[in-house]
DNA sequence: CAATATTGCTAAAAGGATTTAGCTTGCAAT
DNA sequence: ATTGCAAGCTAAATCCTTTTAGCAATATTG
């Protein structure tokens, strides 16, 4: 293994001590009175080098890594990819490497995940989480910041995230108004220890019983947020008798699973069926059968979440706050 | 910032020197010969406590990390963000964290990014390039192991990818043999310098030339991989006469940008279109306009990928070889 | 019995930065 | 002439592990 340039070779060369040229390197120089000259000697040192602090060594002694993780529950996802892609983004711009890891929706491989990053050092955490409790990551006695996203626990915690309830409320209200939802819906939904399919359920529950729906008439199906379960919930779904009406699907891979189920047994969308729920999809103008969406705002929540991970990891003792960013209804029939 | 156990507190319990402690937790005690009492005393000790390395302090020392880096051009792409997803899980389950970058196109955000993983200390890179020459990373006088995905440079190099131009020159056969491409067809691709664009380009014009088409006759815009582009060719490709007839996409993105443009200007999907292209997608089989794509192999590819990287650090000077993984053809009318 | 091998372990260096406490030197004030 | 202070820098400790070289005790061999 070659060696490269380190810190001491910069110093000799410079004909200063490495703690000049490590002020020099971290912006402390003025503030510790090293002379204009002597920075500017070191600096030009350095220019001409090809030398690179050596991060293990820094972040030993610091116990910093100018790095962020971010863990969804599922980067297949048009959601949360395009989350990701935007957070990786905004966090680089931010001087912060973000990582990026998937839990598969399974709460033991996302505690799995976190206690690993969590040795390798990251600063803080964006956790769109899958587990119904949470429980505080440590570092030695102090909490390592995080911040949630999508979704919350049950415990008081920082959360940037759209306001479901309401989201799917609006939703389901325009679409009983417009008359694109008559009598009959059925509700595939996720998990509800996950806070967002429980606010979801509660919005289209509400929504039901303001427009004079009994909620006894719907078939509702919670389950998790896969394609699996959208799939076996359309076969629930057709087994008791549904022929016609709206189907109301609170994620992405639910969508996939029922179109799967409609497309392997009867290779081609039925008339009369209207579909809605989350998230929007690019190509959700083009399908053959009319899906209506709440789009929710993928950069705010990104940016957002970023940001306020920053502030924390900045000021550990920031007190809590919930960050609700607004979504768009798509109506489509 | 308390202070976390450290191996110094566990060999002080264990009544032995940090050093044997370290081989206990690296299994080399054998090699070195310790013994299995004191093995097992050292160990009970670790149980008890709350002791976990420290990631940097090791790397400092080791010049690993454990950690591997998957450049991709495009995380909000459906192809890119599940192999992310993959490759993830896979180099998980062999004991490497991957660390998963979005250089959104962009030669100069490529070689930044690697630049800083570098520094980060990643042990190895799959990328998927966006540059057309590459130079190689080097670590003081070594190279970093490199695998390339999906696409290729012209100099030599380990690749883990689909045999685009026979794709292509597939699929664009199938659907003339099937009578679905017959007159009137475009082309719109990416940049000639990524490798990918070039083979399906190539896959493309030998399918025509072969059904005794000439490529005089096809209009062919070669830009780039984004939905701009394609929303910009098919403006391009109606000004020129355009009515009915096939377009091949040789990207998810220029899809989106095509079907943006037809929903824009005229709100519904002509009749008498058919689309084709790369990649396939999951809403594909519901689209009000059909198209045929090459699904390639994401779950192949990426542990390939991986598996290839992982080979190539634990042992550097492996030749370079071309791994091609079989994919297949989506005909849709 | 002397010489050699083996067992079981450790001291100490190395890896490369950051940071605290403190050392000079020159100048102003008393 | 002495003290006090500021400017400009540095020595050395520190962060925590890994690993090389080697020591002491016991076992084996000729």
């Amino acid at each position: 293994m070659a060696k490269s340039e380190t810190i001491i070779q910069i110093a000799e060369a410079a004909g200063v001590s490495t703690t000049t040229v490590s002020m020099v390197l971290n912006g402390k120089a003025d503030k510790y009175r090293i002379s204009q000259k002597t920075q500017e000697k070191v600096r030009s040192i350095i220019a001409q080098s090809e030398f690179t602090p050596n991060q293990h060594a820094r972040s030993l002694r610091t116990n910093k890594t100018d790095t962020l993780a971010l863990v969804v529950p599922d980067l297949s996802t048009h959601y949360f990819s395009n989350m990701a892609k935007v957070a990786e983004g905004y966090a680089r711009t931010h001087g912060y490497q973000l990582l990026i890891v998937d839990s598969d929706n399974q709460a033991d491989n996302e505690q799995q995940l976190i206690a690993q990053l969590q040795l390798r050092g990251v600063d803080g955490f964006i956790v769109a989480t899958t587990q119904d409790s949470w429980q505080p990551v440590k570092k030695g006695e102090d909490e390592i910041p995080v911040i949630f996203l999508d979704r919350g626990t049950n415990t008081q915690q920082t959360i940037v995230a759209t306001d479901n309830e309401e989201a799917t409320f609006n939703l389901v209200s325009a679409l009983i108004k417009q008359k694109i939802i008559t009598n009959n819906i059925c509700y595939i939904g996720g998990d509800q220890n996950i806070s967002t399919a429980q606010e979801r359920w509660s919005g289209f529950s509400r929504a039901m019983n303001q427009h004079g729906f009994s909620l006894d008439e719907v078939e509702c199906y919670n389950g998790s947020f896969n394609k699996k379960w959208g799939y076996e919930a359309m076969q629930k779904i057709h087994a008791s008798g549904f022929k016609q009406g709206s189907i109301f699907m609170g994620a992405q891979m639910l969508i996939e699973g029922v179109l799967e189920w409609w497309q392997q047994t009867h290779n081609v969308m039925p008339e009369h069926l209207h579909l809605c729920g989350f998230d929007d999809h690019p190509f959700f103008d083009y399908l053959t059968v009319p899906i209506s969406t709440v789009e929710q705002d993928i950069t705010g929540l990104a940016q957002a979440a970023v940001d306020l991970l920053i502030q924390k990891i900045e000021n550990p003792n920031l007190e809590t706050t919930q960050h609700i960013v607004a979504s768009r209804l798509h109506i489509r029939h």
